[in-house]
DNA sequence: ATGGTCGGCCCCCGA
């Protein structure tokens, strides 16, 4: 049996609950990855993911904004709900699980989406996205003999030229403007991070995790982007097997605008 | 074609 983590960007997890169940039920993730969750922790809806055979909940949530939850068919433990940019909005989450033999410390985030003016200089949004991105130096790989780490979450950034559907039309877009893409890049290679998405797959090949709720027919016009991402310390290549960009869930009832991303790993 | 659609929630903000 191999260990699978997913994430997922599901845009309200109390209205998303038929969906994610549906995740659940038929892709079984070990550890499934949320963000946007858009509930605080009162109300988090625990009882469907325990009679999902998800007993193991741990939340980072908010009224009305951002929020991140981490469950699993095994146990987890807390180890984090870290603050960035000294601001109290909750988009990181993270926690140990066992498989294989190892301690693989999961974290879970959602980065600042950024609002639409790329400059720093009269958009604070888009301020702070680069400022967390910057402090995300501190969240590095760590990693042993016995321990491994793998990072999820929606990023907002599509880094490379073939994350986006068309880089000329977006390189001014807030998520694929230089400037996001190079200190993206720069803190994930600083940090010892392996982009598990990118590993076996050529530069020239387009891969999309979101699909714009704007699109008259989503598939169709298949403008997509790169937002979530999966990447783990170097010491995991050997486990990892493969993954899987669900993008069938893109079209499922009342979607999210972003679909899962399952990884693969032979632990147990 | 410089629009368009969502979700939460207090009549707008963020994505």
């Amino acid at each position: 049996m191999p260990f699978t983590v997913a994430t997922w960007n599901i845009n309200s997890v109390r209205l998303r609950m038929p969906i994610v169940e549906r995740l659940l039920k038929e892709h079984a993730p070990d550890v499934l990855c949320l963000q946007e969750t858009k509930v605080p922790d009162e109300l988090f809806p625990e009882k469907a993911f325990r009679k999902a055979g998800y007993e193991h909940i741990l939340f980072h949530g908010q009224k009305g904004y951002h929020g991140v939850a981490t469950v699993a068919r095994r146990p987890i433990e807390l180890v984090e709900k870290r603050r960035f940019c000294e601001i109290d909005d909750s988009r990181h989450l993270s926690v140990r699980v066992q498989a294989g033999g190892k301690s693989v410390l999961v974290h879970n985030f959602y980065v600042p989406a950024g609002g639409d003016e790329p400059d720093p200089e009269i958009n604070r949004k888009f301020r702070h996205k680069l400022d967390f991105v910057q402090e995300m130096n501190g969240v590095p790989a760590s990693a042993d003999e016995s321990s491994a780490s793998i990072l999820v979450g929606d990023l907002n950034i599509a880094p490379q030229e073939h994350d986006v559907w068309s880089h000329k039309q977006l390189l001014n877009v807030v998520s694929h403007t230089p400037v996001e893409t190079t200190n993206f890049e720069a803190m994930r290679k600083a940090g010892g991070w392996v982009d598990l998405m990118r590993l076996n797959v050529p530069a020239e090949q387009k891969l999309y995790t979101w699909w714009s709720y704007r699109a008259k027919d989503w598939e169709a016009s298949n403008r997509g982007r790169r937002l979530d991402h999966v990447w783990s310390s170097a010491n995991l290549l050997p486990d990892f097997t493969g993954y899987e960009i669900l993008q069938a869930a893109r079209g499922w009832q009342k979607p999210s605008d972003h679909v899962p991303v399952m990884a693969k790993f032979d632990l147990d």
